[in-house]
DNA sequence: TGTACATCAGTGAACGCGCGTTCACTGATGTAC
DNA sequence: TGTACATCAGTGAACGCGCGTTCACTGATGTAC
């Protein structure tokens, strides 16, 4: 068997990443495929040994970033996933509205780059950015405070949670799209403070 | 003169409110100058008698929703832009995150239908993004609860209205692009809930 | 009131372009002997 | 160890398509007389 199967898993899966990079650069449609495969350093007719279309490489750019990218910056931002209580919350909320994370367009989080894009996608797509909205929220709701108190209880966990994140997915959204730098940061720190402020009150 | 300055007027009124329309629903690159002029009743080369291009439309189509259908629905729901107090700002979230405003498509705000593409889109159309934010930010900040208490400073109700702007946004983006009904009812409800809490919280 | 005219909004064929996808071909690689 | 071979990842020209935009033309309309 020419070329190992390591070889075409390999390929498959820098085509994967560049793709995330790219679209969440310049957005699915603009990313062409011959840009997209010139950054693997490869030509355009190769990408249909990998993938049927562009659509499939769509889903899988969303859901690789959970475990890719996402999880190196979840190591680096000392998120502990599993377990963490409330300080993981408080470092998952201080790093995703981030001035970092602001700053890095391509490694960003898909959630933030790609909504109004993804709302017109096809269902593949949809799916993988609701599997990672559902991470993120589940992250958040596992870890807030656990205790009798009336506000914590597992629905106002929850509540709390998915308020949480539509507050760090749109303080970045709207972030990103201002030309604006200054009202921005303000607006990306706003949502910050407000958020720990949300965690902070079921303490 | 042929034509009354009126009937070219209005057919200009009429390609924007058409077009505010389609980008909602489909986004800028998927609406076509054909499909757009169709809508209008007319033909794809008497567009460039209204606009010099595409992209000149699209920063008039968000401009727009402010004072056209945006404030009819203002209007609806009772929002008070000048001097309303507390109330307006509670009639706005309240509507803003309403299940109506869910379901209307077409008629939604273009903050929360377009920000992906508005991003990558001309300094026109971000200029537009960004005074509708601002339009936004400006009902909460100026109707918030003004006291004398630490936490109505006016720095704090700068950070509160831009917190509620993101919430307002963001919860309506992610539930916008979720796939499963139930789930995209609950992070607006979520949304809601929370955005109401933060407001009550300085009276 | 009626008519000739000038204007310019509207028409639709045509152009150029870039894209996603296909396909016949090439050549690098692992295997069999 | 060396060599012939089979496989299939990679190549790049070509195709078909839809788009934004242009442009020579048409015809509806207000005005001048």
């Amino acid at each position: 068997m020419p070329y190992s199967a390591k070889h075409k898993t390999d390929v498959r899966r820098r085509i994967v990443e560049q793709a995330r990079i790219l679209f969440n650069r310049d957005g699915f449609a603009a990313v062409s495929i011959d840009q997209l495969m010139a950054g693997v350093g490869l030509t355009r007719g190769g990408f249909y040994n990998h993938f049927s279309n562009k659509e499939e490489l769509y889903a899988e750019a969303v859901a690789s970033f959970l475990n890719g990218r996402g999880k190196a910056w979840r190591e680096e931002a000392g998120v502990d996933v599993e377990n963490g209580g409330p300080e993981t919350v408080r470092a998952m909320i201080d790093s995703y509205l981030s001035p970092e994370h602001l700053k890095d367009v391509d490694g960003q989080c898909p959630l933030i780059a790609l909504p109004s894009d993804v709302a017109r996608g096809a269902p593949e797509v949809r799916a993988a950015y609701g599997s990672l909205l559902q991470a993120m929220s589940w992250l958040f709701e596992n870890n807030l405070p656990k205790n009798h108190l009336p506000e914590n209880s597992p629905e106002k966990r929850r509540e709390k949670a998915l308020a949480l994140s539509a507050l760090c997915v749109g303080g970045m959204v709207l972030s990103r799209t201002l030309d604006d730098a200054v009202l921005a940061d303000e607006i990306r720190e706003a949502a910050r403070n407000s958020a720990l402020n949300l965690l902070g009150a079921g303490d």
